[in-house]
DNA sequence: AGGGACGGTCTTTTT
DNA sequence: GACCGTCCCT
């Protein structure tokens, strides 16, 4: 293969990229600069030119979809050498790292499962309530996993644990029984991944040695969201060969909430000096309007390396701002507005995409979709695998899999009902217990002797029961396939039939548990382990089919590293984006504003711009101001929704004849007297001064938003609203 | 032991 | 408005 071809279609700066030299490179582009393009190509390009084995080459992503387009990219452009590359998530690949060294280095073996959120929280639980005899109100789960995970992402284990304050010193000791019971589980949790091995490479150089001169290329993209532990993963593997090749943009840094440090990008500098740094600017992906008006926002944030990005696309179609009455009319609004585009031919169903901040928002969308029978594609919101159904299957296969793990044993011991209560439960704790097994192990022992036991007859039947199902299982969990041992469990615990009551949830339910048998058939005689550790470490992205060409849904989080022809983000409200939980801190405030950013930035010609006048939080109708980050594009790239220009040259097409059902202030036909106009400062007798907001129709009253002086903002009716018009 | 009714809390964002 | 934990009844 000629350079030629690996360099086809690339640009001057890409190239430059892709052949630079083989030490220390950063690529640091913007959005639509190609960047995964770029190490993809690099890639090919280490390999036809540079003559690297591609079993040498390691490529780590975020989520599993960016690993298989990698992969797949990669293989087009290396038709005889597919495949052979390690590509995977962080996660995934230090999954399989520790498979293969658990054995013999670590205190699990390589039949460990993965603990997700929920087992965590399980377990930690646990600890508080009967480990430490503490009020689980006062000392809240999610925030001492919360400093355990930060812990683990900077690498600091139980024992170097330094309290700063009180709350730490529980933490400290909670994290301590923590880390015993996930040992004594077999299990690890996401955090758990990263740290054993950096640790391990750390204690064991024999061990990292090897890793190394297997991998002597590593590539990381979106580096700007890497971790401490992924840090120094990078630098261990990467510090002696130095064949390392970064991708990231740092205003696209989004998950500084769950570790991600911007300091790597100085550690990266100042551990490898020779460094070479590429900065892409061409833009392929929007039309320069949406470029405009996404640097507009991104410019307020301070301390960034200034870009300037430009597109090969001139102008566009101005950027459509539109206020909807409620979540309702919001969502309405959108599905109306993609079945133009899509009657227009404008675009594809399949490239449009709504994006909000919160998972939350997703349902009042899919109200709107389900109502016009237009299929949508859902990322997130009630995930496949956190459904109760789903957990209930995966825990039968974890425990078949590693009888340690003893989160899954409580949690389907009685699931379907089978006699076994709270009392024998207790009393089957304590006997294990006291006979120092795990719960599995006295089960066992229940089996081999039972006179020795404290049971009653009954109980102990039910005991004995499930386990000799168990063992059945796990018998000949090497020798069937996972599928059909899947079905094995369902025929003989018939729990189809347990969860499947009749009604339409009921046959969801049923139909979820179907769909996984399915998934669960296509590992043909792949092992136990190779499933459970894709099922617990598969991203919402991932799922999202691209084989359907409907509109995707998505939080602005999942949306990273994705582009849409046409992207509405809903929401756009002070409260939502920026998130209220941000307001008081700059630095989320900085990170909410880049979150605004990313979203533009996926869409290539149509940018919906979308807020809500109230909308119901927690079922309550509360009020919210537009975003601040709206104030921040330049008016002249915004048109009012009933303006929408479609086409690039500016061919007007009609709204359709089927009148939208929009919001009050939209419906501009009959001009009615407003006696309060925004900005007026006006007097409540109960509420004192204040100023209007917004006036508008609502039925046949007039509905007036003021904010006042001393208790905020209130929504108030003009008839029965005792309101005062005050002068200047 | 299991099921149903009730009330309080909760939501950022995810591998 | 959803989910979970708690309480009470069968």
């Amino acid at each position: 293969m000629s350079p030629a071809a690996v360099l086809q279609g690339l640009n001057e700066q890409q190239i430059q990229a892709v052949t630079a030299p083989e030490g220390p490179v950063l690529v640091l582009a913007g959005p639509g600069s190609g960047k995964t393009r770029v190490l993809t190509h690099r890639i090919a390009w280490l390999v036809s030119e540079r003559g690297v084995l591609p079993w040498r080459i390691m490529a780590m992503t975020f989520t599993n979809k960016a690993a298989r387009e990698m992969g797949r990219r990669v293989g087009e452009l290396l038709a005889d050498n597919p495949r052979s590359v390690l590509m995977g998530t962080f996660h995934s690949i230090c999954a399989r790292f520790l498979r293969r060294e658990a054995d013999r280095h670590l205190p699990i073996t390589r039949d460990y499962v993965i603990f997700d959120t929920a087992d965590q929280r399980a377990l930690i639980r646990a600890i508080i309530t009967e480990d430490l005899n503490l009020d689980e109100k006062r000392y809240t789960p999610d925030r001492i996993l919360g400093r355990i995970s930060t812990a683990k992402n900077e690498l600091i284990g139980p024992a170097q644990f330094q309290p700063r304050d009180y709350f730490d010193e529980i933490v400290k000791r909670a994290y301590e029984r923590y880390q015993e019971r996930l040992i004594a589980n077999n299990a690890v949790d996401f955090d758990d991944l990263l740290m054993y091995v950096v640790l391990l490479f750390a204690s064991e150089p024999g061990v990292l040695e090897r890793y190394r001169n297997t991998y002597d290329h590593i590539l990381v993209d979106e580096f700007q969201d890497t971790n401490g532990a992924q840090y120094a993963l990078v630098k261990q593997l990467a510090e002696k060969h130095r064949r390392i090749f970064c991708v990231g943009d740092e205003d696209q840094s989004i998950y500084r909430w769950r570790g991600a440090d911007y300091r790597n990008l100085s550690r990266l500098r100042s551990d490898f000096p020779d460094l070479h740094t590429v900065l892409l600017e061409q833009n392929y992906r929007s039309t320069q309007t949406i470029l405009d008006a996404a640097r507009s926002v991104i410019d307020k944030n301070p301390h960034r390396t200034p870009k300037r990005l430009f597109s090969e696309h001139e102008g566009g179609p101005k950027i459509i701002l539109h206020e909807a009455h409620n979540e309702q009319y919001e969502a309405q609004f959108v599905v109306d507005t993609i079945a133009q585009l899509v009657a227009a031919q404008e675009v594809e169903p399949g490239e449009v995409a709504v994006m909000y901040r919160t998972n939350a928002q997703s349902r009042a969308l899919e109200d709107a979709f389900v109502r016009a029978g237009l299929p949508y594609r859902l990322v997130g919101a009630t995930r496949f695998y956190n459904r109760r159904e789903i957990k209930d299957v995966i825990a039968y296969l974890r425990l078949i899999h590693n009888p340690d793990d003893t989160v899954s044993l409580m949690r389907i011991i009685n699931t379907p009902p089978r006699g076994i209560g709270e009392k024998t439960l207790d009393m089957l704790q304590r006997w294990a217990e006291r006979q120092r097994t795990s719960l599995y192990g006295a089960l066992v022992r229940l089996l081999e002797e039972p006179e020795a036991s404290p049971f009653s007859a009954r109980s102990r039947r039910a005991l004995v029961e499930f386990v000799s199902a168990v063992d059945g299982w796990r018998a000949v969990r090497e020798t069937q396939p996972v599928g059909s041992l899947l079905r094995m469990v369902l025929d003989e615990t018939r729990y189809l039939d347990y969860i499947d009551d009749g009604s339409e949830q009921g046959r969801d339910r049923r139909e979820n548990v179907m769909e996984l048998v399915n998934v669960a058939a296509e590992y043909e005689e792949l092992p136990l382990s190779t499933f459970l550790e894709e099922v617990a470490l598969v991203s919402d992205v991932d799922n999202l089919a691209d084989s359907m060409n409907a509109p995707s849904l998505l939080t602005l989080h999942s949306a990273k590293g994705l582009e849409f022809d046409a992207v509405f983000l809903v929401g756009l409200e002070e409260g939502l984006l920026p998130h209220q939980r941000s307001f008081d801190d700059p630095e989320q405030m900085a990170e909410e504003r880049r979150l605004m950013y990313v979203g533009m930035t996926r869409a290539r010609r149509y940018l919906f711009l979308i807020y809500a006048f109230r909308r119901a939080v927690w079922g309550e109708s509360a009020l919210n101001l537009r975003s601040r980050f709206i104030e921040d594009v330049p008016a002249d790239l915004i048109a009012p929704a009933h303006t929408m220009l479609l086409g690039v040259e500016g061919s007007e097409i009609r709204r359709s004849a089927r009148p939208p059902r929009l919001s009050p202030a939209q419906v501009s036909g009959k001009p009615s007297p407003k006696p309060f106009k925004a900005g007026q400062r006006v007097r409540h007798p109960k509420f004192g001064q204040g100023i209007v907001i917004d006036c508008r129709e609502s039925g046949d009253d007039l509905e007036i938003s003021v904010a006042f002086e001393e208790t905020g903002l209130k929504r108030l009716l003009a008839s029965f609203a005792n309101l005062t018009p005050l002068e200047g």
